[in-house]
DNA sequence: GTATAACTACTACAACATTAGTAGCTGGCG
DNA sequence: CGCCAGCTACTAATGTTGTAGTAGTTATAC
């Protein structure tokens, strides 16, 4: 299954990842533009016809669920990005996170024993 | 400045990064989907009209090159998706990447040594 | 019971993305 | 010289995204 979402879809899921679940003023507050109540719905709206989200009644509101996890969002889009952008190879990938100036020294160790771990603990 | 493409006009940077440059009709035959001739064009112009291409005459054709770098779109792309995705945490993406299956000793060894260079090496 | 604030459904519309057709130019082959 | 293959310019139809308004429903506060 493809998953893809636009840039305001993106937003709007970040927020559901966050939350768990939320309704739209709970999504409409947390996000940094402020948009009107009915965009953050229609929004809403899309992204459950496409399936990525369902609702459920709470009282008058509905309530949305996130359907597909951050994960595999994730997982999904770097993929794309390792593809067509980095020629198919994670390594290059990981070259340019790791050179990448904002990465404390702190962060690179946490990054070493997570390789380490991942080497030693055999691959699943 | 702000970098971003779309799928289509991903695929066709992507060519012209991998050729260096390129005519319409070069990019047209490495897409894996079958476009018509004057379909590529109107994206090659897209681009030049956003500014990440230009063109040379070249005899009766345009010869495209690319004016934003791989790197450059890959930096940008990587940033949106740790951003929006994973939580502003290139460690989490990490992990992701990390855990992949795909991803060989050979290549999580190579990656090792990618961040003790780092480590050691100071930071710029 | 009725007013009201919050909420959903429906509609709209401009901008952009995607794909491609048609017309018209041009350089080289015969 | 004249034709043709290949190329660009212009045009366009169709779909998607992003934003929001209006109308209508309903829970609840009084």
């Amino acid at each position: 299954m493809r998953i893809a979402f636009t840039d305001r879809e993106l937003d709007v899921m970040s927020v559901l990842w966050d939350l768990g679940d939320a309704t739209v003023a709970e999504v409409r507050e947390r996000l940094s533009d402020k948009l009107a109540y009915t965009t953050v719905l229609t929004v809403l709206r899309t992204l459950e016809q496409k399936g990525y989200v369902e609702h459920t009644g709470e009282g008058r509101a509905h309530r949305y669920h996130p359907l597909v996890q951050r994960e595999a969002a994730g997982r999904n889009a770097l993929r794309r990005l390792v593809d067509k952008v980095f020629q198919g190879s994670p390594e290059l990938l990981m070259t340019h996170l790791v050179s990448d100036k904002n990465l404390s020294d702190e962060e690179l160790r946490r990054l070493r024993r997570l390789l380490e771990t991942r080497l030693k603990g055999g691959a699943k």
